[in-house]
DNA sequence: CGTGCATGGCTAATGGCAGTAGCTTTTTGG
DNA sequence: CCAAAAAGCTACTGCCATTAGCCATGCACG
């Protein structure tokens, strides 16, 4: 009996492979392990059990998603800059929709997920620097930008829209929307 | 053995009882026979499975949102309607956290719940009536309601704001965003 | 009043899944 | 070369959904 070589890392690339293919509902501890060769409860020598694998599935998209978000905004500022995330972050969601539906959109309250959250609110902090917002009316903008990018991507990725017809159009109506609601900047 | 006198709209009630009490993650077969008193494979006999149990529970919570706006809209128009029909959306979910998280997302999508969802969308319809929308319009315009409630709506109740605090005016904001967007009307 | 039959309940059994225990083989480090 | 850690495995338990088939209930009608 030739050894897998599995890894933690192996693991969580076989469940988000999981998910892709077969929604979030398929992750399943049988179906992973099926996947990477080896029998169930061989993968307990890697991870902990299914609760720990859909963290650490969390962590590896909230951290995919960071790193899209820091691409975009490199480079940009201002209302440049935050568009660009916004479409960053419906680009992902489009491009891996039930990967997102995998993502805590809680982070910051769970220790293993906060890291990587933080990370996403950085960019974003950064992007909204220009507009030299106190720190209670820079909260409440963040939370509106989040309503919107999660809101729209959530129901877009779940087939919210009844019709997939014009919704770059929605979408940048939102932004734009978004975007005036914002003090003017220097 | 008497008879426990069940329904299939008693099961539902157990089921959503079982979702407000553990969450949506704990609705199963076996928790809502218990809560029934009753053996589980006697569910069948009111539901053909867990899968149509939790379509059921889709419609009933679509129902009661749709009851809730028809509600909220009653008597106002325009822009008190349209703030009316928000904050009715919004005291629904933090009534219910749980329950609105077992609220199909896509109700058009699937026969047994377009009849709910419809219910919803003419009630928004008819708030946007003095705007005089061509279709296009209406439709982005209702998806930009959308967002913006389900987006709000789906993080708080998930926990995903870091602090309960000044989410109201979060909230305000988003609506005053949204009207400010909309074209003025007589 | 009885009786028959649809209804609503039950127990038993199957198959899928997570998780645990304990064994065997491989790999690695000294 | 050998010992021990690491990485597999099989066997087992317990929970859940679902199916099959049995039995009591209670209503509908003679």
């Amino acid at each position: 009996m030739p050894r897998a070589g599995l890894s933690t890392q192996a693991v969580v690339q076989a469940a988000v492979e999981v998910i892709d293919e077969h929604g979030v509902a398929a992750l399943t501890l049988a179906a992973v392990a099926a996947r990477c060769g080896v029998a169930a409860p061989s993968l307990y020598k890697h991870v902990a059990g299914l609760t720990e694998l859909k963290t650490l599935v969390g962590v590896r998209v909230l951290n995919e998603l960071a790193d899209r978000f820091a691409d975009a905004a490199m480079g940009r500022s201002g209302a440049d800059a935050i568009t660009a995330l916004m479409h960053a972050y419906r680009a992902y969601v489009t491009a891996h929709p039930a990967r997102y539906a995998a993502m805590p959109v809680d982070p910051l309250h769970q220790p293993e997920l906060a890291a990587a959250g933080i990370r996403q609110l950085e960019v974003i902090q950064a992007a909204l620097r220009p507009w030299r917002l106190d720190p209670a009316g820079q909260i409440q903008t963040i939370r509106k930008l989040r309503v919107i990018a999660h809101g729209f991507a959530s129901l877009e990725s779940a087939g919210g829209f009844g019709l997939p017809e014009d919704l770059d159009e929605t979408y940048q109506q939102l932004i734009t929307t978004f975007l005036d609601s914002l003090p003017a900047h220097p």
